[in-house]
DNA sequence: GTCTATAGTGGGATAGAC
DNA sequence: GTCTATCCCACTATAGAC
C-alpha cells in the first residue's frame, strides 16, 4: 500500500531534504533558502551543493515527498466507512490543514514534473479518480472545488463568518449527485 | 451599473497605477518592481514614493481596479442569455483567460483587505451570490470551484489532454443541481 | 566534503539637495 | 516633485583552497 519513496541517495542528501522540508512546515516557504537550510544542518550554503543540483531540484524532492505522503493519506483511508467521494475529502483537507505549507508548495505553482519522482503525482490523483467513479472529468471538476476550497481558505480568503464545513458539504453533495 | 473608480487622488498617482497594471499584465508579477513601474513612466523610482505610500498599498490599488473590472464584466453580462450560474462562470472564466497575472495577483495571495477600495470585493461577489440563488454557501462552493478550474489551468496543473471543457460542465451542472 | 571569498542580481525604501 | 546617493537587505550559485 505505501511505499517507501525513492528518495536521493545519499545520505547527507537525504537529510538535506528533510531538514529542508522542517524548514518549511515550520517557516513556510519564503524561510526556505539554501542558507537557513545550511545553517540547520551546520554547514555553509554552498556546501549544499555538493548534494544537491540546485534548489528547483530540492524542491520538487519535497514536493515528490508530499505527493507520497497524501498518496499513503488517502490509501490509507480506504478502509474508512462512508461514501468514497467524502472519504477521500475530508483526508485532502485534513492533509492541507496539517500542513498549509507544503500543501501550498504542492500545489500552488507550476509543477516541474520532469523533476519529480516519477507517478509520484499519478498515485496520488488515483484515489480520487476511483472515488468519482472512474469519470476523468468529474474527478478533475471535484479536485478543481476541493482545492478551491482549500487554498481559498489557506489565503484567508473567505468572509469571517463563513461557514466552511457547509461549504464543503454542498460541494461534496453536487458531487455526488453526478457520479 | 458599472461604477467609475475612486481612484487615487492626483493624477500622477492615477498614472503609476496605471502603468504598474500594465506592466503586471504584460509581464507578470516578478517583472512589477518599483524601479521598472519608474523606468515606464520616466521618473526614478525613489520618486515613486511622493504618490504611493510603499508597494503593497501599491498592489492593493491595482487589485481594487482588477474587482472593479471584473465586477463590470459580472453586470454587463446580465443581459445575456442562459442560466445564471452558466453565464457568471463562463465570465470569470474568460475574465482570468484575459488578465491571468492580474487574476493571480487577485486571487491567489492573502488579501489585506483593509488597503483595498471599500465594498469592491462585495459588488464582485454579489452577482455569483445572486447566481447561486442568494445560497451563501453554495455560492462559496462554486467559487471554489471556478477559482480552483481557473488557477490549476494557469499554473499548468491539468493532464495535457484534459478537457477542461468538459470538466466545467460537470462542475457547473452538479452546481446547477443544488440550487 | 567542506570551507572562504565572492560574484552577480535584484529588491524596497530613505535622506537630503535642488 | 524629482533628483542623486545610498543603505540595507536577501538570494542563488561558482571558484578555488584545504
Amino acid at each position: 500500500m505505501a511505499t517507501s519513496a525513492p528518495e536521493p541517495r545519499t545520505p547527507r542528501a537525504q537529510q538535506i531534504v528533510e531538514v529542508a522540508l522542517e524548514l518549511l512546515e515550520t517557516q513556510g516557504h519564503d524561510a526556505l533558502s539554501m542558507r537557513r537550510i545550511a545553517d540547520r544542518i551546520g554547514i555553509r550554503a554552498p556546501s549544499l551543493y555538493e548534494h544537491v543540483p540546485d534548489k528547483r531540484a530540492l524542491e520538487a524532492a519535497i514536493i515528490s515527498v508530499g505527493f507520497e505522503r497524501l498518496a499513503d493519506a488517502f490509501e490509507a483511508a480506504t478502509a474508512q466507512p462512508g461514501d468514497p467521494l467524502d472519504r477521500t475529502a475530508r483526508v485532502y483537507r485534513s492533509f492541507a490543514a496539517a500542513h498549509p505549507h507544503l500543501y501550498r508548495l504542492m500545489t500552488a505553482r507550476e509543477l516541474h514534473r520532469e523533476l519529480l519522482t516519477p507517478g509520484v503525482e499519478d498515485r496520488a490523483g488515483r484515489t480520487l479518480y476511483e472515488a468519482a467513479g472512474r469519470d476523468a472529468d468529474l474527478a478533475r471538476a471535484a479536485w478543481a472545488f476541493a482545492h478551491g476550497m482549500t487554498i481559498l481558505e489557506l489565503d484567508n480568503r473567505f468572509p469571517a463568518g463563513a461557514d466552511l464545513d457547509a461549504a464543503w458539504e454542498r460541494g461534496l453533495a453536487a458531487f455526488r449527485s453526478q457520479r
